[in-house]
DNA sequence: CTGCGTCAGATCGTATACAATATCCGCTCA
DNA sequence: TGAGCGGATATTGTATACGATCTGACGCAG
């Protein structure tokens, strides 16, 4: 983990951010275990600090605190990376609705520069960058639609996806499809609302049928973990 | 304040339930500020735990911590008031809709009894607890979904609701219209998912007509306030 | 050789001490 | 009289020390 990361911020945020990122770029795999000296170290922080950036995460939903055992990047079940990517469904078309009403010149050119970084990052086979930059363009609507609460909640979503997909991707090469991101900058310059909402509602669908949340074990299970009561 | 709490337990999570409480009985007032060593005092914990326990309510945006001045009990402004319903309003009927989906006979008692009680707490006038027990409702529906991210999500929503109520509600002798609560167990307990989706929405819609969320100054700002640049 | 108990090291949880910052009050001076 | 300026006090922020719990290794008995 001591290469993963950058290391130099000194406040709570930053650490926690550092490691959101992280997260979201696959660097930190689900599961791995974030030990507070080892987080120090790297930070040159106190315990104090580090806490309260694990703490922070946990409540974010991207890192699990067992008591007395130490705090893990999180690993969403079956079941919760399904309820991630419902949660999404749920709010985001009304997001990019909005956002087609709202959208500015401005707006529209940010997306391009946002979607052409995404194109660069894809084309240099830059696995995590895309990824987070293709998280952030949902952010990004929200924002547009200027709405702070869903914006800040999609925040947590967007990067709980990246630990699902982590876990449950199917086609481990293949990346998300952004010709649907192209769509919506276009429904978006348009003012088209309905459109956009509709353009959004199928481009979550697509995701979650790249995923593969069917029924099974999660994964390959030891024996040990299956006979533990 | 300290007539306000009860006291007693020792751990963070319990006591940020315990002011999670307050609040959402309108015992604590949007605005209020919670002194470390106040709260320190009431629950005979170290500031260690307290700390915790405000930075918890911090995340789920009960409380507002400002570096260096303290900690106190959110006020949203008109916009965030608006935000917290909206959001609401696009989750909440699809949990309904689900809720019809699942319910079973003893989940519909455990709804009746809850709407009971409810009643019960209306008609001692006893305001704060009814208002939880109205919020508690909402929760009951999406844990009835079986969809714990939003259920979660939902116990956050509805505490801000608390908040808004307090800062923006009309008429403050009159309480929720509980009618739509009892219609609604009835579309639950038909397994009529339509009128249950149905119904939710417009039981939100009501809940936020009776707020005052006009573009009025966030309602009666003091001088001092008004000219501090 | 295997199972179990015990012990040392590692790691986390909590309390407390100290530093940084804000707030309040009284003072001075125009 | 009132604005501006310390300085004492109150309050929060951070680091660290200590205690509790877990983990893994070793050795002994069966």
């Amino acid at each position: 983990m001591s290469v993963i990361l950058k290391a130099k911020p000194a406040t709570a945020a930053e650490i926690a951010a550092q490691l959101t990122e992280a997260i979201h770029e696959h660097r930190l795999q689900p599961g791995a275990k974030l030990r507070e000296d080892e987080v120090c170290d790297i930070f040159q922080v106190s315990r104090t600090i580090v806490r309260q950036a694990l703490h922070s995460l946990e409540h974010k939903g991207l890192v699990t605190i067992l008591r007395n055992k130490g705090a893990f990047v999180a690993k969403p079940s079956l079941k919760e990376a399904r309820e991630v990517f419902e949660t999404r469904s749920l709010i985001e078309p009304a997001m990019a609705r909005a956002a087609a009403l709202r959208a500015t010149p401005h707006d529209i050119a940010f997306l391009e520069a946002h979607m052409k970084a995404e194109q660069d990052a894809i084309d240099r086979e830059e696995v995590g960058p895309a990824l987070k930059l293709s998280g952030d363009f949902h952010v990004q609507i929200a924002r547009i639609a200027d709405h702070h609460l869903i914006e800040t909640l999609l925040k947590q979503l967007v990067a709980r996806s990246a630990l699902v997909i982590a876990l449950y991707w199917r086609r481990r090469n293949a990346l998300c499809d952004s010709s649907s991101h192209s769509s919506l900058v276009n429904a978006l310059r348009d003012g088209d609302a309905d459109n956009a909402e509709e353009i959004m509602k199928g481009h979550l669908l697509d995701l979650l049928m790249q995923l593969d949340l069917r029924d099974s074990p999660t994964g390959p299970v030891s024996l040990r973990d299956a006979l533990k009561k």
